[in-house]
RNA sequence: GGGCCGUUAGCUCAACGGGUAGAGCUCCGGACUUUUAAUCCGGCGGAGCGGGUUCGAGUCCUGCACGGCCUACCA
């Protein structure tokens, strides 16, 4: 495109240039992608020591070698400033004729924008106070052969910035700023598990049967063995069979993937953080998810008072317990609703109130499904909604009061849920028999019920300890901690469809 | 999957009732030894792809591609 009559486009005239550069370079016996860099110094490390010190116009006396992305150049003929970035941190190197002589300046002068440069010299205070390298040596390290985005505002095309994830960290602190904050909320999870004596484990993301979960699976061939696998949609059943085994508290903080459609709040790959404890219950993992979450939101945010779409989560304190049944009861205001509610009068008030409806559905069904559309959004403050139906909870233990719900919970904030947790149900008996009831969904054409899993059940027939379960979306908590509303901004590399065109050109 | 919207130079953005598209950054050439969105002078570069209507289409209609939002399933 823009290529015919043999006028080359403007970014093919870019790259021409760039590329004639390298030609020259490597003409004169320069390698523009060498092995060694010389660096010694990081460009943070630098900044920091220096950051209180030297006047304008002093000298230190110390040599450093610092090396990063060239991100800006001001020349002034026998003088330029060069500024390189790495990561968050931006260092000055002047580069004088009076110190690297005319080839050396030649050779600065090369450079562009976009460049991986080192410079090695003395740390030094410009006249105007900015700290600087006075350079001794610059050196090319690293080619650019594209232009970077515009280097004052950045590269804002949403599409390109997930496709292009390189060049959006490269210029838009804001993306810097987001995945610094993954890492913090990610490692503040598994310090917090640490502490409390969970072991990290790793459990199959090939999986001969996909189960844990209610979700439609990819699926994988083995051409070895010549069967399908699956890709998990859920680690739960694999970490219960570890604390079967014998491990009191374990945890695995991965990818699942699922096989559904994509939306702002959707990624078909995602990480959860799964985790396992014998001897506890469901109120114990609520404690559990709070101390994660409120840890989480210190290390990363630095406060657990967010905001989050323009409203503030205070995510401090205590949070609420509400019965599922008791938060329908209060919206519907019908008093009177209960598991034993005939499910066409159930069905009827989900029509009346724009609740999507399909035949088949119990009263555990209908019930959560009036919860999801009319109360779910409209929790903001963290709010534990517990108890869930018997027949939307197959892998839950029963209530130890109330046979028609199980000791499970669902964290729910700014309108989204944020974790799913229960009391694990541990009888083997009772597991086949939901097994079979899902079974007996899918043969009715519930393509996201689950498949009776012998291995499993084999697993619990050896005996389980009683334990709590907690599956938290770490994308959602990284969303919420740092108030972006797309998954995949805090997706390094979201899902997407190829680009058109001939998917062997890079761009 | 369905609905609505978007796609102008490598990047960020304009303009106009249908009449042959303009700026900043980048890049190239020149000046400049303390700038920091450096400055000054000169220069290169453009309508996602394909049809249609029209004397004339970036602008109207339409098919396709990709994306965004809403919706459906889920975390």
């Amino acid at each position: 495109m823009g290529d015919d009559e043999g006028r080359p486009s403007r970014l093919a005239q870019l790259v021409a240039e760039r590329r004639a550069k390298l030609t020259a370079l490597r003409a004169r016996g320069v390698e523009p992608y060498p092995v060694e860099a010389g660096v010694t110094d990081g460009l943070s490390a630098v900044a920091a020591a220096f950051a209180e010190r030297l006047a304008p116009g002093e000298g230190s006396g110390q040599d450093v070698a610092v090396g990063g992305r060239l991100v800006a150049r001001r020349g002034h003929g026998r003088l330029a400033f060069l500024v390189l970035r790495e990561a968050d941190a931006e260092l000055q190197v002047m580069a004088r004729l009076d110190r690297l002589g005319p080839a050396g300046m030649e050779q600065a002068a090369e450079l562009d924008t976009g460049d991986w440069v080192a410079a090695r010299g003395e740390v030094v205070r410009s006249r105007r106070g900015e700290l600087s390298v006075d350079a001794a040596e610059v050196r090319l390290i690293g080619k650019a052969l594209h232009p970077l985005p515009d280097k004052w505002r950045g590269l804002r095309d949403v599409e390109t910035r997930f496709r292009r994830r390189e060049v959006d960290l490269a210029v838009n602190p804001e993306a810097r700023r987001v995945f610094a904050m993954r890492d913090r909320a990610v490692a503040a999870l598994r310090a917090e598990l640490r502490d409390r004596g969970y072991t990290e484990v790793e459990t199959p993301m090939l999986q001969p049967v996909p189960g844990g979960a209610a979700a439609r699976p990819f699926v994988t061939h083995h051409n070895a063995l010549g069967i399908d696998l699956y890709l998990r949609i859920a680690p739960e059943l694999y970490l219960k069979r570890v604390v079967a085994g014998g491990l009191p508290r374990v945890y695995e903080l991965n990818r699942s993937f699922r096989n559904e459609g994509l939306s702002p709040r959707h990624n078909p790959e995602f990480t959860m953080l799964e985790s396992y404890e014998a001897y506890a219950d469901y109120h114990d993992v609520m404690d559990l998810t709070r101390a994660l979450v409120q840890r989480a939101a210190r290390e990363a945010a630095g406060t657990t008072t967010l905001t989050h779409a323009g409203r503030e989560v205070d995510l401090a304190g205590h949070w609420p317990r509400r019965r599922l049944l008791d938060l329908v009861r209060q919206v519907t205001g019908h008093d009177d609703l209960s598991y034993e509610t005939p499910p066409g009068e159930l069905a009827t008030l989900c029509r009346d109130r724009g609740a999507v409806v399909r035949d088949g559905w119990g009263a555990g069904k209908l019930i959560l499904q009036l919860y999801e559309t009319l109360v779910e959004p409209t929790l903001w403050q963290p709010t534990f909604v517990v108890d869930y139906p018997l027949e939307v909870s197959p892998l839950a233990r029963r209530h130890r009061d109330d046979p028609h719900v199980t000791e499970r919970f669902e964290l729910v904030v700014a309108g989204r849920e944020l974790a799913n947790a229960f009391s694990e149900l541990t009888d083997p008996d009772d597991q086949r028999a939901r097994f079979e009831a899902q079974a007996r969904a899918r043969a009715a054409g519930d393509d996201e019920a689950m498949v009776v899993d012998e291995d499993y059940l084999r697993a619990m027939e050896f005996g389980m300890p009683p334990m709590g379960g907690l599956g938290l979306g770490v994308d959602r908590l990284v969303m919420l901690l740092a108030d972006v509303h797309s998954i995949r901004d805090v997706i390094l590399f979201p899902t997407l469809r190829p680009e058109a065109g001939d998917p062997g050109d890079p761009g």
